[in-house]
DNA sequence: AAGTGGTCTAGACCACAAA
DNA sequence: TTGTGGTCTAGACCACTTA
């Protein structure tokens, strides 16, 4: 049994998204849906505001809560998402291939990105990821050797996230992400299909766990044209 | 005078930024501070998870909440921010030309961007964006005449979104962001110093108001070298 | 066993919108 | 005036970490 707010949150992403509640319609107010779901008003407010960050709804004081149309995007990832989860999401099947899956000393790039002492070993893992034939992701992980004492091509293969947070019992909890677009380097041009594109959009990803230790650093480096990023965001006030 | 929450908020944001709260340190506990300012814990518990939904802190149960390093970026903008607050934030002095201010009978694509009836009228503003001598940026603006009356080309000059809230007194709530790359069109390369570069990348933002109407569509096209995008991201559960 | 953060409650008062 | 969402409280119980 989960927490209530979430049951309720979950449950009202459902109606959202089956249009029970509808775009541009009000929900019941937050008193009518404290007594349906037999609970406090502030248990109701948790699952609301958690609609209101993700997109679901805008809040209007006064009024009421109003359903905010979902169509305009049929990709709505933001956030922290594995390539398999958002391969997934589009429905495509891509098929990946391991290049590397080794222990190595880090180099000093590698040291400064993952705020580690010299030399220190690491797991670098570096895959290609194809649609349709088409090589047009290559990601390079490294991760600390402290923190994942074990991971074989095979788990390289599937999903990294899979082994780490169900058979390691890691749990991720936070990422900070840059985007820049940088020229191709040999290494680009070797395992992608570049078909003549003279760039590569490149997503720098830092991964904290639970108790925000820093313990693996991704980069993404995708084709030009297959790469779209999505975000929803609020305005600080 | 603020609410409680966002005064704790603002003020321990300060003191994780002069570092009186250092990172890797843990706060107080949420009872220690809710005595200290003279509230309760829900209230603490409500700046301390603004805190952490901006990357400030990370908590850990059973155990406290800790400072995240800030210092892995030094741009950590992620949500939707005006391309003047953005530049401000980066200490540089752009220069803004203004290449059109005009209303327009609304193409069939900027109708279907906007959700407007055919051949409504909107603003149309084209601006580019000068970093010392190099036109960096093309900023296209869309904004429903219905909403905004007039704008002069004066204000497109400064700032629209400053003449939006605080001439109009609209508010701006939300916007969904898509980012995509391109091959520069005949207008990018006139009105662009490109350099030579092969792509741009288009930043597509669908801008709400507080009562969920859309009122403005902007495509901002960056030459590739000059783009960067920084998000912070906690995984959803 | 003691201290921490996570959830939930029942009630109060406020600011705002609409009739 | 009524109903809406926004804030705040004081207290309860739980799950987890550490000693």
């Amino acid at each position: 049994m989960r927490n209530k707010y979430v049951l309720i949150y979950q449950e009202m992403v459902q109606k959202i998204e089956k249009e029970t509640f509808k775009a541009d319609e009000f929900l019941p107010s937050e008193n009518e849906l404290a007594g349906q779901y037999h609970t406090s008003r502030e248990t109701i407010r948790k699952a609301l505001n958690l609609l209101a960050q993700n997109g679901y709804i805008q809040k209007i004081r006064g009024k009421g809560s109003t359903v905010i149309a979902q169509n305009k995007f049929d990709f709505p990832v933001s956030g922290l998402v594995s390539f398999k989860e958002l391969a997934d999401k589009m429905g495509e099947k891509p098929i990946t291939t391991v290049h590397r899956c080794t222990k190595i000393n880090a180099s000093d790039y590698i040291c400064d990105q993952l705020d580690l002492e010299n030399n220190q070993e690491v797991w670098e893992i570096i895959r290609a990821r194809s649609f349709s034939g088409q090589r047009i992701i290559l990601d390079k992980d490294y991760v600390s050797l402290k923190i994942v004492p074990y991971i074989s091509e095979d788990i390289a293969k599937t999903s990294i996230y899979n082994y780490l947070e169900n058979e390691l019992g890691l749990i991720i909890s936070f990422a900070k992400k840059e985007i820049i677009v940088e020229e191709p380097t040999e290494e680009d041009r070797e395992l992608l299909d570049l078909e003549g594109f003279y760039n590569v959009v490149v997503i720098k990803n830092y991964v904290y766990l639970d108790d925000a230790t820093l313990f693996q650093y991704t980069e993404s480096r995708h084709r030009p044209d297959k790469f779209r990023f999505v975000d929803f965001a609020r305005r600080e006030r």
